[in-house]
DNA sequence: CTTTTTTTGTAACGCTCATTACAAAATCCC
DNA sequence: GGGATTTTGTAATGAGCGTTACAAAAAAAG
């Protein structure tokens, strides 16, 4: 609670700020990818700093994978959920991650979990877990939104919630994946109308 | 055309199998994950072995890169060219893409391009081109079909194939980077049926 | 059988990697 | 101000990296 004062030489770095674009470098260049020198570089602090505050790299890498999925992974998410109109709102989830995967502060393209972390999935240890945990907790997300415009009257009693919810979060891998590709917002944009009609589209049968 | 006997001593491998494999160690390590050792291990061969016939490290990762988008990568493609019936044949696709996404030979889960190749399109010369080729090629050639079946009367004048062309790839990217997080087969099929109806569902207004 | 050509396996190259030992520096406590 | 405590920056560690030099081996050509 308080901001206790600690005994001992003050730490002069910000470690939110050094974690962020720990994550930066990370998402760029891959887990290998990414050396120690090019971490502490970014971050502004030297191995040994890095090492006492984080453990290891590989401590450094699920500590970003954690604080991502936390923050600019679920800025769309936010948008779905807090934007009242359910058309407005998938439309308002679709645009976030466009933007932040063609327009990120750290310079990085697409999406960290799908471009970086799903390649270490195949063979960096606790990775391949935590992306599951992502996309079960996003999936249902999503479904919640649309559960509650049933409830609301606002989408038909037999929408089907939880495909649909699978589905949107699909699209946007797709769109996440073109954006590292190299292709930019102005690109993604034009598909955005046409998936949200088929994300909200009255079921067929 | 003819087996044109060489002087010299003959070579002790062969070249598409080592290349197959090599593409094996990527697609599961990511460019960097793969080191020479793992990747000579692989294909059989000493390193001199492979700087002789692909250049370097990097040359190889292209050709791999190559191999995969004109084969692997090319069998829903093919699976949704043949088959007669158009809802038959967006089946048969996702059907292929789950299938070599789940149970590759070489182990590795996910598709080579969106767990591997998306990532070094951030710091890997030549890889982002190779990708967008990639994309847009396979855009087209999904639109192609849809568009025959148009002339053929079997889908809607008003069929927005472009659309509907990116929207069933995009869906493909979510499938494969559930599969590269761990979930299996059994997993992705019931989501199928499902995806192939928005695909093909008729254009609301 | 000798020469020429090509590929082989071994062993080395310099470099960069992740990690850490250590002493100086900066703060709080008494 | 002196001692305790924590973080700092420097510099070193051994291991592993991608790459290559080289000589032995295996084939065809003369």
């Amino acid at each position: 609670m308080s901001v206790t004062k600690k005994v001992g030489r003050p730490k002069a770095f910000d470690r939110d700020n050094a974690l962020a674009k720990a994550t930066g470098v990370f998402w760029k260049q891959g887990y290998e990818g990414a050396s120690m020198k090019l971490l502490t570089d970014a971050m502004g602090i030297n191995s040994p700093s890095l090492y006492a505050e984080f453990g290891d790299k590989h401590g450094l890498y699920l500590e970003a994978i954690n604080s991502y999925a936390t923050n600019d992974a679920c800025t769309p998410l936010v948008a779905l959920e807090t934007e009242p109109d359910i058309t407005q709102a998938v439309r308002a989830f679709f645009e976030a991650v466009i933007d932040y995967s063609t327009h990120h502060a750290s310079g990085a393209k697409g999406c960290f979990l799908v471009s970086c972390v799903a390649t270490s999935a195949g063979h960096v240890e606790g990775t391949a877990e935590l992306l599951r945990d992502a996309i079960t907790s996003t999936d249902s997300r999503i479904k919640a939104r649309f559960d509650h415009e049933i409830e609301l009257g606002n989408l038909p009693r037999e929408f089907p919630s939880a495909d649909r919810a699978k589905l949107m979060f699909d699209l946007r891998q797709g769109m996440v994946f073109r954006a590292r590709a190299g292709f930019d917002d102005s690109d993604l944009t034009g598909d955005t109308e046409k998936y949200v009609s088929s994300v909200l589209a009255k079921p067929e049968n």
